[in-house]
DNA sequence: AATAGGCTCAACCGCCAGGGT
DNA sequence: GACCCTGGCGGTTGAGCCTAT
């Protein structure tokens, strides 16, 4: 047998409350204040609403001093950063924002923050790759490549709950086909890499295949490919699984860890 | 102007804790 | 201690509004 309902649901009314039920409420609150019990109330003044509706109404709409409408910059900031303390208490994190109620600050939350919040680090996580890159990119123009350099690309690898690192599945294509010396092609094989001979090869470039996890790739010395198999615009492991294709820019950094 | 899809927010639901008997 | 009742809470729902096509 389940628990007993608060009310006769057959008999109360639901929905939206109309003004007349809402100043019936108010006025008895008023005049009698809350203390006394809910489930009671809406029979002494004539209200066919079951109590908790009754308590919801005036918690969460007519009790006074209650603003409605946009939140300010710093009550977001506050619920952010309560949020990300104590996680989903709405109502300890009301009692820090006089006149909210645990239900604006939760629909707030649902409606806006959350998605603001991820948006907002989305962002940061791309800026942040980008800037490791940009990084890269310059060390190489500048100094030619030094392997050395590649080492703080070791966050772009992918790991899964059990802490394994997760190859890469990309098929990386070379657009010259001078470009691929017998080293490079040592390269290849000892990176876990397949070569796909130049009879496959589509629109003039080579076909390499294969699965592989990024540390392997660097440890033959080519910390470029792997910066490109992680470049900023595929900075997510579902995203690295796809086709990689070289251009001659790309490849000048890699001829000069040959 | 019509319609579909997305968004917002008031209201509801069900669970749990605490107090009274 | 067992049971019942109520208040409090977080999660979910759905009507109404808004926006894009």
């Amino acid at each position: 047998m389940g628990r007993a309902p608060c009310c006769d649901k057959a008999n109360v009314k639901r929905g939206p409350w109309s003004p007349e039920e809402d100043s019936k409420l108010k006025a008895y609150i008023q005049q009698h204040g809350i203390a006394g019990n809910w489930i009671a109330l809406p029979k002494k003044i004539g209200l066919k609403r079951c109590g908790k509706s009754c308590r919801l109404r005036w918690l969460n709409y007519l009790r006074p001093n209650l603003k409605h409408g946009r939140f300010s910059e710093e009550e977001d900031n506050i619920i952010c950063s309560l949020y990300a303390n104590i996680g989903s208490r709405w109502s300890v994190i009301a009692a820090q924002l006089p006149g909210r109620t645990d239900n604006d600050i939760k629909n707030h939350w649902n409606t806006r923050l959350k998605k603001k919040l991820l948006t907002k680090q989305r962002n940061e996580e791309e800026s942040q790759t980008r800037q490791v890159f940009s990084i890269n990119q310059k060390i190489k123009r500048e100094n030619g490549s030094s392997l050395q350099e590649y080492n703080s690309l070791k966050e772009l690898e992918f790991y899964d709950d059990n802490n394994q690192l997760q190859p890469v599945n990309t098929n990386i294509y070379f657009p010259q086909d001078q470009l691929c010396y017998p080293s490079t092609m040592n390269n290849i094989t000892s990176a876990g890499l397949t070569y796909v001979n130049q009879q496959e090869k589509d629109n003039g470039s080579t076909r390499i295949s294969g699965s592989t996890d990024l540390s392997s790739i660097e440890s033959t010395g080519w910390g470029d490919m792997r910066s490109l198999i992680c470049s900023p615009l595929v900075s997510d492991y579902e995203a690295c699984q796809q086709d990689v294709t070289f251009d001659e820019s790309m490849f000048y950094g890699m001829i000069q860890t040959q």
